[in-house]
DNA sequence: GTTCTATTTGGTAAAATTTACCAAATGAAG
DNA sequence: CTTCATTTGGTAAATTTTACCAAATAGAAC
């Protein structure tokens, strides 16, 4: 949606294109510096954050919807998604958080939007998605204000039900750690042991020992040394290693419970 | 629903009551002689079997959704309940699978459904319920033909995309076998050593030692010895045992990998 | 009552893995 | 060339897992 008129037509006409009932919201996670991020946004008209989210077309599946949500409302492409659980209590979303007056002040577009199936009750079904922050900017979409990063542990309340998909999220995160590819997705393709150390000990919030682990990562060939240092200031220069995918995606059928 | 005339006010108002455009399926689980067992239901003029399954109030949460569902399909209640997966694909449900004109033979209230909000496109959402096969006797309920137990392995294939959330059901069981009361649900109160282990084998696809894996059990403190035999006949009877529920659940919170 | 069979259960030793560290290597800055 | 913070090779002890053996037991057969 680029313009009023298309939006007034996916206000009036949207449940014939998507499903009404239903809605989508995706919580996306990057790490950076040792810490774990999360992407929230700031919608037009809303007084508060929350995940970016949409509707599903009615012919699409539910993650080609999560794919086009997040593309639609941060830019990015290609990420990583996993749905983890559907969100449908009868109070989840109050509408007195939005500030509807403020909204239709702005574009009186939205005058109609009080009757139409968008307020009718919504179910939405939660995707996570996780990605290598370095390699993403976040572009805003159409009527959103931003689209910024926040550290996990320094995110302020999210709108409707929100904080619940984020925490639920963040559990469906750390229970998959040992059974897909989180943290690959997590880090850029190449890294240093420290780096990958570090993933693991904020993902599991508790300390690893910082020679086993790296070591028991390379004795089990999950990871692959390269011929290749980075320069990190005035210190010794550490290695940089890539994940042998062929290991690595058949340690996580079986699980890794890297301890 | 009990009557005819109920059914016809669901047909014509229900989307008053329900959410449209949403269902929900549940895949029961049971355990009995080494063989783990699911519940599936033969519903009246439906050429095929499937999961119990119905729609959600607007009034209610997906999770009492699910226990109202069950107890009206199979008369069951209090089981133990898991939201697992949302399924959405459009075209999960092929309604020429349903022999329409049949059940509209049989009881003519139903040629109002094919222009009725039951016809609409419709996402489900999946939960899985394990129970203790041996207190369970399943009555079907109102437009239910039947309602049994299946050996996992032996399951006919199933309507619409049911096949597919049995499958996913299994796997986020097996899943969760580390981190949640699965073992616990499946069991009687009492059980022996062999019953327990076999349970594991079961649910894990492989074999455990005979003797490490109970002795493990006991040794974690996960279950406590009673002063009680069963007899099961010519042989040396073992005693019985319960789960040490503080101990149990604490060790799930962790999560306990026997292997 | 004794013997037989199938099953349960106590035990132990070897192998493998995890844990807890020490010390050497390294790269840049002063 | 010394200093410092960091990376990385190493090793020994502790713990857990694995692979078994052998004794105990309950009813059935003789």
């Amino acid at each position: 949606m680029q313009t009023f008129e298309e939006v007034e037509d996916f206000i009036i006409n949207g449940y014939k294109t998507y499903i009404p009932h239903i809605s989508l919201d995706c919580a996306i996670f990057g790490y950076h510096d040792h810490q774990l991020k999360i992407l929230v946004s700031q919608l037009e008209g809303m007084n508060g954050l929350c995940l970016p989210g949409g509707y599903i077309k009615r012919t699409e599946t539910l993650d080609e919807a999560a794919g086009r949500i997040v593309e639609e409302k941060t830019s990015i492409t290609g990420l990583y998604l996993q749905q983890y659980k559907t969100f449908g209590d009868p109070d989840r979303i109050k509408w007195n958080e939005l500030d509807m007056d403020r909204l239709i002040e702005r574009a009186p577009v939205f005058a109609k939007i009080k009757s139409s199936w968008l307020m009718d009750q919504t179910i939405s079904v939660g995707y996570y998605a996780i990605t290598d922050f370095s390699q993403v900017t976040p572009q805003p979409g159409f009527m959103s204000d931003s689209c910024e990063w926040y550290d996990i542990d320094k995110l302020p309340p999210l709108l409707f039900d929100h904080d619940q998909m984020v925490k639920d999220a963040l559990q469906a995160l750390r229970q998959q750690l040992y059974y897909a590819p989180i943290a690959e997705k997590l880090l850029p393709k190449k890294f240093t042991l420290t780096e990958i150390h570090s993933v693991y000990e904020t993902l599991l919030g508790k300390r690893l020992d910082i020679r086993n682990f790296p070591k028991k990562l390379v004795f089990l060939g999950l990871i692959n040394k390269l011929n290749e240092k980075r320069n990190i200031g005035p210190h010794r220069a550490p290695y940089l290693y890539t994940f042998n995918n062929r290991q690595y995606s058949k340690a996580l059928r079986k699980g890794i419970a890297l301890t």
